[in-house]
DNA sequence: TTAGTCGTAACTATAGCTATTACAACCCTA
DNA sequence: TAGGGTTGTAATAGCTATAGTTACGACTAA
């Protein structure tokens, strides 16, 4: 359990299985079930269906349906950045301006929303560019350094 | 409503509140009620009366009570960067590892945390890099600039 | 003393993420 | 062609954070 428990675990679980499949797949494998990777990451199958299913709809990841049937990676682990996936399952934007519209006919009510945009818009690309320096490969690496 | 109710606006609410207030004071007021703020807010005066107080807790806004009571800034908006005001307001990390420790005798589930973790960490580094460059002097000069 | 505001507790509502159960759909294999 | 394992997805519940609201004691200038 970790610190804070509000925050998005989405991303990392998503990193944590396209990781695996990746893994999986090198040592000679052709599809993962759900069922190994969620044991690897310690929660539901389904959870993990469906979070595949919307990296999936991103080209991210691929399925096979009946006996024997599995998931597996759409592109090699090094095609793929943090970015990607972020995109792929990270439905809105880190902050949000006013939940109701501010008061218009106060200066201040009235250019706030633009002014935030701005500075939001500037953020989220800063968060972009990160995202998009690692590629699964590098986290691959990285924990086959840590074992 | 914005279109995504989700994400957190208390930052938006909070350089709202400050910047509101610096305004008011250089209009030759010396203190803000909070019921004033949520007019321009469009929201509960105790909401803004909470956040302040976190504000406060961080050395960024102070308050007089009794007769003639309210908010007034602890240091000028030029003085005072959205990274400041996130700071004061803003609980934990934008991404969150898993809620329940992954499987430690698989190879991913033992290295995904601090791989991922050095990654979160950059994202969060350049997100406060990024939010260190407005001051709320630039906020209220680009919310007068839309008047 | 009074009136206005802060400070804060308590409660409700809403929304997202996670977890879980259940089951139909699918398709390889024997 | 029957069996069995897995996907795909709906339905439900619990937890947490944010937000909104009411209520009321604490405080202080006038």
């Amino acid at each position: 359990m970790e610190s804070d428990v509000s925050a998005n675990s989405r991303l990392t679980i998503a990193a944590h299985t396209l990781t695996w499949i990746g893994l999986y797949q090198r040592r000679g494998h052709e599809v993962a079930t759900s069922e190994q990777i969620a044991t690897s990451v310690n929660t539901n199958p389904v959870v993990i269906r469906r979070l595949l299913g919307e990296l999936r709809k991103a080209g991210l990841a691929d399925s096979r349906r009946g006996a024997g049937a599995g998931w597996m990676l759409a592109r090699d682990l090094a095609a793929i950045t943090l970015l990607d996936v972020y995109q792929a399952i990270e439905p809105g934007p880190v902050f949000a301006l006013h939940r109701a519209t501010p008061n218009p006919e106060c200066v201040v009510g009235h250019g706030i929303g633009p002014a935030m945009t701005a500075v939001y818009d500037d953020v989220e690309a800063a968060l972009r560019r990160e995202l998009a320096k690692t590629t699964l490969e590098d986290v691959l690496r990285d924990v086959l350094k840590a074992a």
